[in-house]
DNA sequence: GTCTATATTCCGATAGAC
DNA sequence: GTCTATCGGAATATAGAC
């Protein structure tokens, strides 16, 4: 999982990660620095080339971490019913929403001309497992929606939670409503 | 409409908003630079400053400009029934697409957090006015959906030229499609 | 191995040339 | 009035100190 060296440093990098993560998803990719991250460690900026050489390699593990987190995810829900598997999904939304973040590929898709291009093939990675995961959930359960409904639940989750940076929490509460109502 | 200077310069001045707005829905706020814009016109980047002392007043501009676009184009459709009118939105994304861009909203509602204040002010003024908008289509003509249903409309809507540029026409395509199906 | 001092590039902004 | 030469600072990246 990890092709790097040793372990002792294993704190700094994690940490150095999650806060990437973080910073993206507040941020966006363009906005946030090395400095904004080397700020809440206590070390030089430049410290932080020595874990991820570039840009490129810190934004290429952030999306590989989160690939891995669905994935966990996928297997750790696979004996729920389709409709608590989605509804798990939502909730995922919500946890973005309370912590001041959107989701990655809401942060990421936009600004895809711009971004390395180790970056966009992990992007599109990242979302054709997404959309291909809400495709199967439809397929097994019983929806008022078909699998060709997943690409407008993914746009419609991952607006919900950009539209409400800037309308507020009710935007947010009323799409979910609306997006569930549409659905169960 | 224009609070500037006299007229002979108009052209250089429309032409740098126009360039600047093509390029915040192709790269971002944060991602362009003057010289992207100077590029374009044979001019130096710091010329840009005498039409537009700093890139927080060109962002106020874009935004402006967007906001009186849709009012007029609000005034040239309200004769229309409700469903062309909402057609014609929808008509609006396509283009978005056909020329590589991707909505205002959709682009700076993401970087809210990291936009100059009177950015943030305009923008929240345009969401609001847009929103508005779907909800008073939606309440005028028989649609499948009541007026609760414009946030979604809108969240699709933006997200379907986001998740198209990372996974192609085809998502964009059975986006509008189900979003069509839904409403009409 | 881990981090810092430093280099390099680029950005937006100011002052002043024409 | 319009634009250019130049500044000051911030960003990522490199080379080398400990």
């Amino acid at each position: 999982m990890r092709p790097n060296p040793g372990d002792a440093h294993l704190d700094t990098r994690t940490k150095i990660l999650s806060l990437a993560d973080d910073l993206v998803r507040k941020k966006g990719f363009n906005a946030f620095s090395y400095k904004d991250i080397s700020e809440s460690l206590a070390i030089k900026p430049a410290a932080i080339h020595y874990y991820f050489p570039t840009k490129e390699d810190l934004g290429v593990a952030i999306l590989k971490q989160e690939i891995e987190r669905f994935e966990r995810n996928g297997e750790r829900w696979q004996h729920e019913s389709p409709v608590t598997q989605l509804q798990n999904l939502i909730g995922l939304f919500r946890v973005y929403w309370d912590r001041g973040q959107i989701c990655l590929m809401g942060s990421l898709c936009p600004d895809k001309n711009t971004l390395p291009e180790k970056m966009q093939v992990q992007l599109e990675k990242l979302c054709g497992l997404i959309l291909d995961w809400v495709a199967d959930i439809l397929e097994q359960g019983t929806f008022k929606q078909g699998k060709e409904f997943a690409p407008v639940i993914m746009a419609t989750l991952m607006s919900s939670v950009i539209l409400a940076r800037v309308q507020g929490a009710g935007v947010f509460n009323t799409i979910i409503a609306q997006l569930q109502k549409d659905l169960i």
